[in-house]
RNA sequence: GCCGAAGUGGCGGAAUUGGCAGACGCGCAUGAUUCAGGGUCAUGUGGAGGUAACUCCAUGGGGGUUCAAAUCCCCCCUUCGGCACCA
């Protein structure tokens, strides 16, 4: 027997043993607790790197500290496999999309296999397959029969290079979430699913998650955007054509002094009939509305005007470029007294500006404001509601208005309908057939799967690569069956990870994408981890989607993921690592030279999961050590074994020693470190998922065997038992191989987590800090039965404290017990 | 500009409920190992002062609450992240 640890070979052969008895496959068990968890799914680009490897090592701790709990865990994984960067590859290197992926998989499953991660193989999902995409068009077709899909022309995200329009929320800071160019404003007829219908619910039940990070949710409440307020109705002078505009501070309305249409507003083109003048400026802001960030306000008088519902007064239409078409009606009452916006445009066109609720130091001067007064104050300028705090003047107004009809309540929300149409060929054509007869027509569900075609040619020129194939576009109307053409658009990838955790779930159904019967048992996600770069983006949608296939009736549950823990980057030299930086460690030459259970130990050690962690070759060198020192202790004592009982195979430790008293000093202290390990182990994995530190009292409990005088007891072998099993959910190859070493036979996966007793935690003695005035000045050795008397008299009469109390009287003692005393004295 | 998170030794980080600041690891230093190196083992290691016992200072900065603050409150600084004409 090899007595040098050598992680790649012990490593290569547990995983083998892993997959050849499928030792972490899941089946539905209805009378065990089960256990979901979830990492998102990999990109099938080039290989894994380190941020993987994080996320996969995070999660990999958890499944199989919940194996050794007993709960029935579904540990699955699979490939995000659609996507731009298959054309890409095709482009550049002529290899189908198709080949590319499925080459990339094959890396991919090594590397995964690599690094001892429990996953359930059987149930991988590949979503470029088309028993996977299948059910995209399948639930496609399901959202437009319930209207939850619809196709509009409407300004869209183009991103010049990916030569393909964007989702909002897949523009980050005005340029491209995946390449970083910067997005352009075209105008296009796409496909969207309706988000926004479930805006109020997904925004509702943010607060319900109550395992989800604050700022995961602080960022999806803001991308939802609610804001409450009135809409109000002001009329045309000439015709009493009425012009809704949306505002949230009703209370302002006596301080409106023009209206702003956007220069999309429909009656724009009704003012430049009038007055053909302007046609050129406003043509001018629609250009500049184009491109989003700071553009200097521009306007134009439109000619029209409108009257104020609650005071007749007439005011002038602007048409300025800040007003946007696409939030509340397009068009605005503008208030500069109250408005940082239609203050600055005010000065810059010389409007007026109307004080109508009064600052605290203001001078009743209506010229000298500075600035917009946004905060709240006393109400003047405004008839009847004079005096009234202006947050009570918005209550009222409201109320008077709506009571007279001028005006309805109101609620906006940012969030936008969720575009999904692609122009580009590695992605789950759209079910959609265009008959020059029948119109729009979906295909029938029985007609699913359209089929991606292979044959394509992909050159990076022209529209869509769909459009160029022929056999492709060309088909019979379903309806009437004349020819008719196919909607050549593929769906965002969005689509595809917006429901694959229920297809890991259950792959079984021919006519639904899934059983009923497993998605409900396995359904919620318990755990989900993975990066926050998807806060707004997989998260919201994959949110969505779980609420609209509940709908369906098709899922129990409304909410998919019921724990939500979002591991920070792995940078290094203090900067992410990327190819452009030249800073990037690849994971699998560290398996190489330190063997994954080092590169897990290390990834788990050197910091907590949620923030960044600097990759630093010396602490990998550190967990290495760590691993040989704990590699030489339980080897070095495997003579240990002849003396239990004689045993020579056991599937389960069975622990006598640890779990009995004993009045042996040092016993009682060894049994002491490891109750005390195994609760610390415990809770840091089970309550904070800080691996860092429990990986830290392995270490302090591995230093503390070492220097244990009496190694040769039974005691001491059953503490290097426990010791392997705490350790095995971070480092399982070399735990199982020293496990196997001591006689054990089976997985440790599927042994017991061991449990803590207090009574086993406790001691007798105890040392007490001894304060004067809040300053450390002696410490004491109790009994820990001494009463509160005995302590504080002690504490007085020492020494030490008697030079610091001396000639002061005492006014107080603090006593907490067991930890401090603390003497004020004066 | 608005919203949010973070700031602790030379470094990564610990301190879970307001109660011993710096666990554990890296690095460094000294020693041991039938002295190449490496490995391993042992000891030490926040700063300043002192021969020493010991004293003082210290959790981004300033104030406050408290017997007691890294932890709670107020102001400011820095870094990172999100949003950005959303009326």
């Amino acid at each position: 027997m090899n007595l040098q640890y050598k992680p790649q070979e012990i490593e290569k052969k547990w995983q083998k043993y892993w997959e050849v008895n499928r030792t972490f496959s899941s089946r539905l068990k209805k009378d065990k607790e089960k256990y979901y968890l979830l990492e998102m799914f990999p990109y099938t680009s080039g290989s894994i790197h380190m941020g993987h490897v994080r996320n996969y090592v995070i999660g990999d701790v958890l499944a199989r500290y919940k194996w050794m709990r007993g709960f029935n865990v579904l540990h699955p994984i699979g490939f995000d496999a659609f996507g731009l960067p298959a054309e890409n590859a095709a482009i550049e290197k002529g290899i189908h999309p198709r080949e590319w992926t499925y080459r990339n998989i094959k890396i991919l499953e090594g590397q995964l296999k690599q690094l001892g991660i429990s996953y359930d193989w059987e149930r991988e999902v590949i979503t470029c397959d088309e028993d996977y995409y299948r059910w995209n068009q399948w639930f496609f077709i399901k959202f437009y029969k319930k209207g939850l899909v619809y196709r509009k022309k409407a300004l869209a995200n183009w991103c010049p290079t990916c030569r393909t329009v964007l989702a909002n929320e897949q523009v980050i800071n005005n340029r491209c979430y995946r390449c970083g160019s910067l997005i352009q404003q075209k105008e296009l007829t796409q496909w969207f699913l309706k988000i926004t219908e479930y805006a109020e619910e997904l925004l509702e039940e943010i607060e319900n998650l109550a395992h989800w990070p604050p700022t995961v949710k602080k960022m999806q409440v803001n991308w939802i955007g609610r804001s409450e307020g009135m809409e109000i109705k002001f009329k045309l002078t000439e015709n009493s054509v009425e012009i809704p505009v949306f505002t949230t501070r009703p209370d302002t309305i006596f301080g409106a002094t023009y209206l702003v249409l956007s220069p999309h507003h429909p009656l724009v083109k009704e003012a430049i009939r009038k007055n053909v003048k302007i046609e050129k400026e406003v043509e001018r802001m629609k250009r500049e509305q184009l491109i989003k960030g700071d553009v200097e306000k521009r306007g134009i008088i439109s000619g029209l005007w409108a009257i104020n519902p609650v005071n007749e007064e007439k005011i002038p239409i602007w048409i300025a470029n800040y007003v946007l078409m696409e939030y509340g009606t397009g068009a605005i009452m503008a208030v500069p007294a109250h408005d940082e916006r239609d203050f600055e445009f005010a000065k810059k066109y010389g409007l007026p500006i109307r004080v109508v609720v009064s600052p605290p130091y203001w001078n009743h001067n209506q010229n000298s404001l500075k600035e917009a007064y946004m905060e709240e104050g006393i109400m003047v300028n405004s008839a009847q509601f004079n005096g009234l705090s202006s947050e009570l003047a918005r209550k009222k107004i409201s109320k008077w208005m709506f009571e007279q009809k001028m005006a309805t309540h109101k609620v906006n929300y940012k969030l936008r309908d969720w575009c999904i149409s692609r122009q580009r060929y590695w992605g789950t054509p759209i079910p959609i057939v265009y008959c020059s007869r029948c119109g729009v027509v979906p295909v029938p569900e029985e007609n699913l799967p359209v089929k991606l075609p292979f044959d394509v040619q992909i050159t990076g020129k022209g529209g869509s690569p769909l459009k160029k194939i022929d056999s492709f576009v060309k088909c019979l109307c379903p309806k009437c069956g004349r020819e008719a053409v196919r909607e050549t658009d593929t769906m965002d990838t969005f689509v595809d990870s917006s429901w694959y955790f229920l297809r890991y779930a259950s792959q079984r159904g021919d006519h639904l994408p899934f059983t009923r019967e497993e998605v409900d048992y396995w359904m919620p996600v318990d755990q989900y981890i993975g990066g926050i770069e998807h806060a707004v983006l997989h998260l919201l949608y994959s949110r969505f989607f779980t609420k609209a296939l509940r709908d369906l009736g098709l899922v129990k549950v409304g909410e998919p993921f019921s724990r939500l823990l979002t591991q920070g980057m792995v940078i290094k030299d203090g900067a992410k690592m990327s190819k452009s930086k030249g800073n990037i460690v690849d994971p699998g030459q560290m398996i190489k030279e330190y063997g994954v259970d080092a590169v897990r130990g290390f990834i788990l050690f050197a910091a907590p999961p949620e923030v960044d962690l600097e990759w630093k070759k010396e602490g990998l060198e550190g967990i290495y050590r760590f691993l040989n020192r704990v590699w030489r202790l339980v080897t070095s004592n495997l003579r240990i074994k002849a003396t239990y009982e004689g045993e020579r195979q056991w599937k389960f430790w069975k622990f006598e020693k640890i779990y009995s008293s004993t009045k042996n000093k040092e016993e009682i202290e060894l049994q002491r470190m490891i109750h005390k390990t195994i609760k610390k182990v415990t809770e840091d994995i089970e309550q904070r998922f800080h691996f860092n530190t429990a990986l830290a009292s392995l270490m302090e409990l591995v230093n503390f065997l070492y220097g244990y005088s009496f190694k040769g007891s039974l005691m001491y072998k059953e503490s290097l038992q426990v010791l392997l099993l705490l350790l095995y959910p971070f480092t399982p190859h070399i735990c199982q191989e020293l496990a196997e070493r001591t006689g054990y036979r089976g997985d440790l996966s599927k042994h017991p987590w061991p449990e803590y007793e207090d009574k086993f935690l406790k001691k007798d003695k105890v040392t007490i800090v001894i304060q004067v005035n809040g300053k450390i000045r002696d410490r004491m050795v109790i009994p820990i039965s001494e009463g509160r008397e005995t302590v504080e008299r002690e504490a007085l009469n020492r020494e030490r404290i008697k030079r610091y109390i001396q000639g002061k009287s005492i006014k107080r003692v603090i006593h907490v017990p067991l930890k401090l005393v603390n003497i004020v004295a004066g």
